[in-house]
RNA sequence: GCGAAAGUGGCGGAACUGGUAGACGCGCUGGACUUAGGAUCCAGUUCUGGAAACAGAGUGGGAGUUCAAGUCUCCCCUUUCGCACCA
């Protein structure tokens, strides 16, 4: 019976009972408390890598702890379908993105169902399903209904010689990454959600989700970036025909207006061309917008970028101090925040300081120290801290946090202002100039305008008939099988279908509202089944989506709640963000970085396989396919196995934490496996009929029972671990404890130290150790705790087990152990009986000779006794 | 620049509310079993001195609180991450 551990045979063998059994389905039982765990589901890329596979270990080990605690556990899994990788990859390939995308399903999911993860396959979704989208433009018809949706104009990333649109990650430097052209600005009309309506209610329930990392807390309101201060209008001094007179602009500083000395228009200000239409200025401004709209915007933030701007030849009029101001426009001034104007003051604001300085403009100081004037001549920075109010008329000598609010209450009252708050964050604009994405319900009339398509319409189909072309622009405009149709109100024939495709971060935006029932086919999803699942008890996945993705659920989830769709405002209870799983990097002169497979061990030193040099060992990074640093899940599994690998990557650090990947740390995760392995084959027989001992511990002898109480241990150790921290490390190593345990009692028999005979109870304890071991793991490894659960006697599956609970009684101590310092310095340390008490232990202590030997002659001052732990002897 | 997190053996990492620092694993050293083992089992492994008993030092550096500090407070250094012309 010296069957070897064979991780290939018996995870094909367990994968396949589990889903010939339905074990992995579930459905809703109102008779039993929900839980659901949601992994973020991958882009189809192709393959999974070891990022995946980190974080849906995670996740399948809570999913399947929970069950066995008791709870209907939804786990599902599908694919965020959508996206430009498929349009590149078929344009390189020849192919179709859908064939690109469904093959890469195939291929991931079989990988998935390889690793052992306890999906719910039944409710697998793919978002470039029209099943799938169909209800997405459903709700984007509902949203364009309750005016959540509108239409502006936008910039866009703009490659002329491509003639398309590319995302910011497409831009290299500001060029192309295709064809390497300067890329411009573009303006285009596009659709936007108005999550800015909800920017306040996102703020507010920050606070309100203690199950997230406050990490991601900080990041999130940060993005939304609320800031209170004042709208203040500056009349145009001789504004030229058709212009509005004045020019709002926020700031968050209203107290230094008098210290306002020009004003800045961001470039792309619609007032900037007015003003300097037809005036002489007209040429070297437009030359300046030109210049600044084919700047890469990531160019534009650099650090210490150079201010730089131009004189429109206007001025305006500061409402207070009635000076007359330049109006400039400049590089720092940004169209998306506040309204796109700068009232500078170069005497307190460091940026405005700077460009006064460069163009030679005033300086006035209108707050100044307690304890000293300042001299704009001499200033070499700006003052930006508080202080009195000085050269402000009325407000002067004021505490300039008072005269904040008296100058906005001020502007009020004359109707020259208002108090505000301003946001950085912005509407979401979901178009996409992109062939592979949801296409955006609406059809364009000549007569009737913007018109949705019918609900009876739905879904709006993606042509799948269409070639791709060079360069990435979207086939859609040019088809006109799909842009050609009638309008729906009017019914006239001349109208055109909007081309747009919806930004993939829709998608990803409800997808877990609809796990709750894929295949419901009349509503975007079936309202009990929500109201039982939701909100998702617990998310996992990646920092990166810390923002944008969390941050667009949360603005969903709202949105759907006041349409009265849901009940619920926070669609994650609880969130945790993975580490990333890193590599030591390793590269050589020649060829640069190295795949692990092209190193060769030669002695001590390691070569590259290329060119035979000697290689050099880098820093540890993330893993990525352009630093080589990859481990393929593939290879792992052909190698070790699924459980080794989910071993490993539980083991080597806690989830929150970055994991650093070491080829002998699965080593040891595979000699641990084996080591379980062997000793529950050797002691088969011995315990195949028997049952678990559950008994009074004192029939047993000190060794069996010693074991009973560790195996109690460490249940109530893994279980805790699990529980409140889901530090997998720990609870890891506990199990590992008792293994050792089991293999040093064996150890000693051997040695003959115990020649008494077997203790009636030894098979029926050996029994219960081994059953608890099997059951704490088998969340963990759940391929081999199936099949020496099953080769032990036991019935079922192991995923029926109950999670084991822990006797009080097992764990109380009999004896302690308890520590002396003197002075707070370990000396000593003897055991009692556990219901000794404080006094008798303290007198021990004070007879302690290693104890005496330390007083010495020294008077003893104070003798601090902690409970059941140690005593410190003061001298 | 602002904000956050983290600095513990040769390495990954333990140490819950201040109370035995270094669990567990890797690596290394020695031994056993073996034709052989890079398999397995056993023992050792923070550093310094010592054959050992033992003693001293020790959680990035420096101060402080306390009977007692990896853990709390202050200052400094380093690393990582996030934000960064936000008016």
């Amino acid at each position: 019976m010296d069957e070897k551990y064979d991780p290939e045979k018996i995870e094909l063998k367990w994968q396949s009972y589990w889903d010939q059994h339905g074990l992995m389905k579930v459905w809703e039982d109102p008779g039993k408390e929900k839980y659901y765990l949601l992994e973020m589901f991958p882009y189809p890329s192709g393959k999974i890598h070891m990022g995946h596979v980190r974080n849906y270990t995670i996740g399948d080990v809570v999913a399947r702890y929970k069950r066995m605690r008791g709870f209907n556990v939804l786990h599902p899994m599908g694919w965020d379908a959508f996206g430009m990788p498929a349009e590149n990859a078929a344009i390189a390939n020849r192919t179709h993105p859908a064939k690109w995308t469904y093959e890469n399903i195939d291929n991931m999911r079989h990988q998935l169902k390889r690793m052992g993860f306890s999906y719910d396959w039944d409710r697998e979704i793919s978002t470039c399903s029209p099943d799938y989208y169909r209800w997405e433009q459903w709700l984007f018809i509902k949203m364009y209904e309750r005016n959540m949706v509108y239409r502006k104009e936008a910039y866009v990333n703009w490659c002329e010689h491509c003639q398309t649109v590319l995302a910011n990650e497409q831009v290299e430097a500001g060029l192309c990454w295709r064809c390497s052209k300067t890329v411009r600005q573009k303006k285009l009309e596009q659709w936007f959600f108005r999550i800015t309506d909800y920017a306040q209610d996102l703020l507010d329930y920050c606070d309100k989700l203690p199950g997230w990392p406050e990490k991601v807390i900080t990041m999130q309101k940060n993005w939304i970036g609320k800031s209170t201060g004042a709208e203040i209008r500056f009349p145009i001094q001789n504004p030229p025909e058709g212009v509005q007179g004045e020019i709002p602009v926020f700031t968050t500083r209203p107290d230094t207006l008098f210290g306002a000395t020009f004003m800045v228009l961001a470039p792309e200000h619609p007032l900037v061309s007015k003003l300097v239409g037809g005036t002489e200025n007209e040429s070297v401004v437009l030359d300046f917008i030109d210049r600044m709209a084919t700047q890469d915007r990531s160019v534009r933030a650099l650090e210490n970028y150079e201010k730089e701007g131009v004189f429109t030849g206007s001025y305006c009029i500061n409402p207070l101090s009635e000076r007359k101001m330049p109006i400039y426009t400049a590089n720092f001034a940004l169209m998306e925040y506040g309204t796109g104007a700068v009232m500078s003051v170069p005497a307190h604001d460091q940026r405005d300081f700077e460009f006064a300085q460069k163009y030679g403009l005033d300086i006035i100081v209108v707050v100044r120290p307690e304890d000293r004037d300042l001299d704009p001549q001499n200033m070499k920075e700006a003052y930006t801290d508080d202080g009195i109010m000085v050269n402000s008329g009325i407000f002067n000598s004021m505490r300039n946090k008072d005269a904040m609010e008296k100058i906005t209450d001020y502007l009020s009252q004359k109707g020259l202002g208002r108090k505000t708050v301003s946001f950085r964050l912005k509407d979401w604009g979901i178009s996409r100039q992109r062939y592979w994405g949801a296409p955006i319900p609406i059809i364009h009339c000549k007569n009737c305008g913007i018109v949705p398509v019918p609900e009876k319409d739905l879904p709006v189909v993606l042509p799948e008939n269409v070639d791709l072309l060079e360069g990435g622009k979207s086939p859609l405009p040019k088809l006109e099988a799909f842009t050609n149709t009638s309008c729906p109100a009017c019914g006239k024939s001349n109208a055109r279908r909007e081309t747009d495709t919806m930004d993939t971060f829709v998608e990803s935006s409800w997808y877990f509202e609809r796990y709750c029932s894929p295949d419901c086919h009349n509503a975007i999803f079936d309202r009990d089944a929500v109201d039982y699942w939701m909100p998702v008890d617990q998310y996992i996945g990646g920092v990166e989506h810390a923002i944008l993705h969390l941050l667009y659920s949360r603005y969903y989830t709202r949105v759907l709640h006041d349409m009265g769709l849901v009940k619920f405002k926070e669609p994650f209870t609880r969130l945790l963000t993975q580490g990333m799983v890193c590599k030591e990097t390793v590269s050589c002169m020649e060829h640069g970085y190295l795949f692990p497979n092209q190193v060769e061990t030669s002695g001590e030193h390691l070569n590259c396989s290329l060119c035979g040099k000697p290689v050099s060992i880098g820093r540890v990074e993330k893993m990525s396919k352009s630093k080589k640093n990859v481990i393929d899940p593939n290879v792992l599994l052909e190698k070790y196995g699924a459980d080794t690998t989910r071993l490993f990557c539980l083991f080597a650090a806690p989830p929150e934490r970055d994991l650093e990947w070491s080829e002998q740390g699965v080593e040891g995760s595979f000699r641990f496996l084996n080591r379980v392995w062997r000793f529950a084959i050797a002691s088969m027989e011995e315990i195949k009929d028997v049952k678990a001992f559950d008994g009074n511990i004192n029939e047993l002898n000190d060794e069996l029972k010693l074991l009973f109480k560790k195996t109690h241990e460490t249940i109530q150790k893994v279980t805790n671990d699990i529980e409140e921290r889901f530090h997998f490390n720990t609870a890891i190593s506990a199990v590992m404890e008792l293994v050792n345990a089991l293999y040093a009692m064996e150890a000693e028999r051997e040695a003959g130290k115990r020649v008494d005979e077997k203790h009636p109870e030894r098979a029926s304890v050996l029994r219960f150790v081994l059953d608890t071991i099997i059951i704490l793991l088998s969340p963990i490894v759940p391929h081999l705790s199936e099949e020496l659960w099953e080769k032990t006697g036991n019935r079922n599956s192991v995923l029926m087990a109950k999670w084991p609970s822990y006797r009080e009684d097992a764990l109380a101590k009999e004896e302690l152990t308890i520590v002396i310092q003197v002075n707070g310095k370990l000396r000593s340390r003897f055991t009692v009986p556990a219901d000794t008490q404080d006094e008798a232990i303290k007198k021990l202590a004070l007879q302690d000779e290693k104890a005496l030997k330390f007083i010495g002659e020294k008077p003893v001052k104070k003798v601090i006794v902690v409970k059941k732990k140690l005593v410190n002897i003061v001298v």
